[in-house]
DNA sequence: TCTTGACCTGGAGCGCGCTCCAGATCCGAG
DNA sequence: CTCGGATCTGGAGCGCGCTCCAGGTCAAGA
């Protein structure tokens, strides 16, 4: 199986080298597979997961909210409350564009006024 | 004219009076009026600048960009940098919510499937 | 074999947005 | 007039999310 440097992880996802490790020892990524040498390898699986990982910081959500997304998706919980934390997390998301909506409002408010 | 206390605009706003002394320091707001004695006074007025600066806040945005904000609406700026600033702004905000659609699509998906 | 550059680890440093603190001052209630 | 709670100022401290650094290891090419 084809896998990615590093460098190359950090190219392809747009993260650098740094968050990437920064992440893993976070618990977000990985653990990632390592050579003989103690080189990371990272596989299309763990670009997927750092996918995952960079929306949901785009969208907001901190660290500590992604351990728990990390501990959903492993499924190290029962069902209903992995249902319950996605559903906390969804509502969030909503208020948060309830707030960019209130305020793309007062922006185009303004843009009418000085348009 | 009627005017309130740090605590009653703390309370009246939502804001911490630590933070809205914070926002008169970075020029986000006022300079707030003040009593013989040195004390703040917030008229009606400043209260709806607060109320704008939380909102933008909410919606985001960093210190810097509301610094800009500010000095856009006291027309410190001919009319045309002020409506590129205000686009450029609802623009960011508009993928802001993309951000936020991506990462909800996501959670959907999840739900529907843990569901 | 030697060089060179990518990568390793552990830990320090940084910018942001508050938040808290010390020590002084103000002022309304008693 | 006294007391105590609210407020003042300047500055330190903090949690977050990276970002950078030192000092060492690994490995591909000349």
């Amino acid at each position: 199986m084809t896998t990615l440097t590093p460098a190359a992880a950090a190219d392809r996802t747009g993260v650098s080298i740094d968050t990437l490790r920064y992440y893993e020892r976070e618990g977000l990524i990985g653990p990632i597979r390592r050579t003989a040498g103690g080189r990371r390898e990272y596989t299309e699986d763990d670009l997927f997961w750092i996918g995952l990982v960079t929306c949901f910081r785009e969208a907001g959500l901190g660290i500590a909210d992604l351990r728990g997304f990390v501990a959903i998706l492993r499924a190290e919980h029962p069902p209903e409350d992995r249902v319950a934390f996605l559903l906390e997390r969804r509502t969030a998301l909503e208020k948060q564009v309830a707030a960019l909506r209130r305020a793309m409002n007062v922006l185009d408010e303004k843009i009418a006024y000085y348009s």
